[in-house]
DNA sequence: AGCACGCCGACT
DNA sequence: GTCGGCGTGCTC
């Protein structure tokens, strides 16, 4: 019986982020536990905020008032034990709040929201009564979307005493009910009241059949008996007065997947290499070894298959399993492989779902409905209880780092709690990252490897097309000429052909062609996008829209035309070359949509196209037996870039393009077209040869002392002037230095290379070492000392192994 | 974050 | 003279 609790306080900032001493009043002894929210006085006046309750006991060591916990907003803890501690060691490993690492680890529904409404508690004149509340008796209080006179006038009442402002702490979760019935008398009961009834009483009669045929108590939703009995509700509701049968409120789980038909398969056959890993991986669990597996395995190899039987492994042992995928390979595909192995024990969490549906997802998991959990980067905080196995599937994807706060990497994460489950993780992909490479190469992690292709056939075909001689024959075109020619050859046998577009660094823009002007956004050094979309031009950064122009801003000219190379574009001109192909456009905004994404690529699937042109997000996981073709337009945008990890991405993107080429019978072509044919990440691609390519950028970063040689750590500020930012960054090396070693490499100060967004002023810090033992607790008080220049607009933040450095 | 307190300019 | 601007300190 605790008389006091530990409380995290829901306000982010760095001078509230400790525990807060609350005591426990006896209406609610023995309903605190630790992991529940709370909701508790905070600050001078009667604001209300919700918390975290980290800790209870008996003793209280804090000398000034405490005050009452105010009421408790759950009925179980919502925080485990284990995601508690995670939560701290985020906020610590992140340089992030501890409040805001504590609701990352839940549904974003159970956040709580505030309000203000403003309560008459004495006579005023009815006029003024009428004027600011509107009759009522308490108005809801919204400064931002308030006339300036009355917020004015409301708070001369609250000072005078004559109103009082009430705080109300909210919750988006709802549980979704649903009305049911339930007969409640048994079938010898039902045939007298059959008796009873009038022979034209048809309602009557259908609804007593029906609750006759069922076993007392069994619970059926009212809409279901209405649509397969044929009765109406009126009908059950006499029922239920008549007491033939009680209307129940159930709960009910959202299910996103609810139409989906999902047949249920059995395990395949696994190739000895396969078994190998399966056999690893199983000992491993069985053991309850914290052991982390790198598989390594060539598109195609079946690495699905080995997660999908070690996890039928965990299970057996009656534990659980987690499975990561990058959001944009969680497609219905990939979930229904899942299900159709584990049923209903899946729950499966990304982007996609509806809040509600997340939320359901969740409890189902927490309630331990779920046994396999299968989502993106934020499903690692899933509450599995007893995790037998972690996987992580295309380990090397950089959206498993979060780029908000807190900066969080999944594989990190799991890596964490496979310690704390003492259970293996596996780490799959084609092309590892070089940092999970490299620990495979050190033993660190156990190295598995898949290095044939189920079927047996060999990897496609890659030809490299160079674009500095291709341009100057076919001019401004997107194709070569050899990518026409097979095209055309694919379109001739009714194959289909994959397109993509590396996005990054390509778009299209508006040029004046008399005087080169290209129309900036007003907001940051960028130039806008064209959208033929919503016929606009948007900026990317900061949202910024505006119209078309049709002559040029600055010298009034009318040849102002479109440049560059954007997904839109490049369809309008494979129409023109060929206008008989259906095509297929895949990219943001012909999948913004919920669902869209989806449907383009069945429609694929069925064969309602022939092309499909899409960015990147068609390289993933895709899986069509009649592509035969997979050309990539412009391999090499990404190389250019300012990061050191450009050539890795390149070398993975590539290697994953191609592996769409071919899955099944028919043989597979790939062509790149590429400005830079000679250089390694491409070279290596075209060969696709992930060992020599490790090897050449492993030494590419050990002379550049980049990771796996070193770790970074980047820092941020931005300011609304250019020079506070500056001002800041140049502070912050001054302030590190002194605790640095001769080792740490600082590059920096420098402007981001898009300096201003949104009318602020980005720069940055990066720091390479190798150990730095005091380097994280600096950054802390860096962080501190910063307070009062936060309040007065700067933004400061670290990211400690920053994914992109641009 | 949001609230109270406290100190200076321009208004009924 | 007071109203209200924002700079500063604190929140169990």
């Amino acid at each position: 019986m605790s008389q006091y609790a530990k409380i995290i306080v829901d306000v982010p900032t760095m001078q509230t982020d400790q525990p807060y001493t609350y005591s426990i009043p006896a209406v609610l002894t023995n309903q605190i536990e630790i992991g529940m929210r709370v909701i508790v006085p905070f600050g001078n006046g009667k604001r209300l905020v919700q918390g975290f309750v980290i800790d209870l006991f008996d003793k209280n060591e804090f000398d000034g008032r405490v005050k009452d916990i105010q009421s408790v907003v759950d009925l179980r803890p919502v925080v485990n034990t284990e995601l508690l501690d995670l939560s701290e060691w985020i906020a610590n490993e992140t340089f992030s709040f501890r409040i805001t690492a504590l609701q990352m680890v839940l549904p974003s529904v159970m956040r709580a929201t505030y309000k203000k409404r403003v309560r008459l508690i004495d006579e005023i004149d009815e006029n003024l009564q009428d004027k600011l509340f509107q009759g009522q008796d308490s108005i809801d209080f919204d400064p931002e979307h308030m006339d300036a006179q009355i917020i004015k006038e409301l708070l001369q009442l609250t000072k005078a005493e004559k109103a009082e402002m009430i705080y109300e702490v909210g919750n988006k979760a709802k549980v979704k009910m649903q009305l049911s019935i339930q007969p409640k008398l048994g079938f010898e009961v039902y045939e007298n009241i059959r008796s009873g009834l009038r022979k034209n009483a048809k309602q009557q009669h259908l609804l007593v059949d029906y609750l006759q045929s069922l076993t007392e108590n069994s619970l059926i939703p009212q809409k279901q008996v209405v649509e397969e009995v044929g009765v109406t509700p009126a009908t059950i509701t006499a029922g239920a007065k008549n007491g033939w049968l009680e209307k129940v409120e159930t709960e009910v789980y959202r299910d996103p997947y609810k139409d989906t038909i999902i047949e249920p398969t059995d395990m395949q056959e696994l190739t000895s290499d396969q078994e190998v890993a399966v056999l690893a991986v199983d000992e491993a669990i069985k053991s309850g070894t914290n052991k982390t597996f790198l598989l390594q395995g060539v598109t195609g190899s079946g690495k699905t298959e080995v997660y999908l039987q070690t996890i039928a492994k965990a299970l057996e042992l009656r534990k659980t399993a987690l499975m990561l995928v990058p959001e944009i390979a969680l497609t219905p595909q990939m979930v229904k492989r899942v299900k159709s192995r584990f049923g209903d024990l899946v729950a499966v969490l990304h982007s996609g779902l509806s809040d509600g549906e997340r939320y359901d997802e969740w409890r189902r998991i927490e309630r331990k409905e779920a046994q396999v959990v299968v989502g993106a980067r934020s499903a690692v905080f899933a509450p599995l209880d007893n995790i037998g196995v972690i996987i992580v599937d295309e380990e090397h994807e950089a959206s498993y780092k979060q780029d908000e706060t807190p900066r969080y990497h999944a594989r990190d994460v799991v890596l964490w709690r496979s310690k704390r489950h003492q259970c293996p993780v596996i780490l799959g992909s084609a092309t590892p990252s070089l940092e999970s490479r490299a620990r495979a190469q050190k033993g660190v992690y156990e190295w598995l490897q898949l290095p044939h292709r189920i079927n047996g056939h060999p990897m496609p075909e890659v030809t490299l097309i160079d674009m500095r001689e291709e341009m100057k024959k076919t001019g401004e075109s997107n194709f070569s000429e050899p990518l026409r020619h097979e095209i055309t050859k694919r379109l001739e046998k009714k194959e289909q052909t994959v397109l993509m577009l590396n996005r990054r660094g390509f778009s299209s823009f508006v040029m004046c062609r008399d005087c080169g002007f290209v129309l900036p956004c007003p907001n940051c050094d960028t130039s806008l996008t064209l959208h033929m979309d919503t016929h606009t031009m948007k900026c990317h950064y900061c949202g910024h829209e505006e119209g078309i122009p049709k002559t040029c801003p600055n010298c009034h000219s009318r040849k102002i035309r479109y440049y560059g190379t954007g997904t839109q574009k490049v369809e309008e001109e494979l129409k023109t070359l060929y206008p008989e192909a259906k095509i297929l456009r895949m990219d943001v905004d012909t999948t913004r949509k919920k669902g869209a994404h989806e449907k383009l690529l069945a429609k694929f699937g069925a064969k309602e196209a022939d092309i499909l042109l899409g960015t990147q997000m068609i390289a993933k996981g895709l899986d069509f037996p009649d592509v035969t073709l997979v050309g990539v337009l412009n391999a090499d945008t990404a190389l250019s870039l300012p990061d050191f990890r450009s050539s890795e991405r390149t070398f993975q993107l590539l290697t994953q393009v191609s592996g769409r080429a071919g899955r099944a019978e028919k043989e597979g072509h790939v062509i790149i077209q590429t400005f830079n044919p000679d250089h390694y990440a491409i070279q290596y691609a075209k060969h696709h040869d992930y060992e020599s390519f490790y090897k050449k950028e492993m030494s590419v970063r050990h002379m550049e002392n980049y990771p796996p040689y070193y770790y970074t750590i980047q820092l941020t500020a931005s300011y609304t002037d250019e020079a506070g930012a500056a001002k800041k960054m140049l502070e912050a090396v001054q302030f590190l230095k002194p605790v640095l070693s001769k080792n740490a490499i600082i590059l920096g100060p420098t402007p981001k290379s898009i300096m201003r967004v949104n009318n602020r002023f980005y720069y940055q810090v990066v720091i390479k070492y190798k150990s730095e033992g005091q380097l994280k607790e600096r950054l802390r008080e860096l962080m501190t000392k910063s307070q009062a220049e936060v309040r007065k607009g700067l933004k400061l933040t670290i990211d400690s192994e920053p994914v992109n450095f641009i």
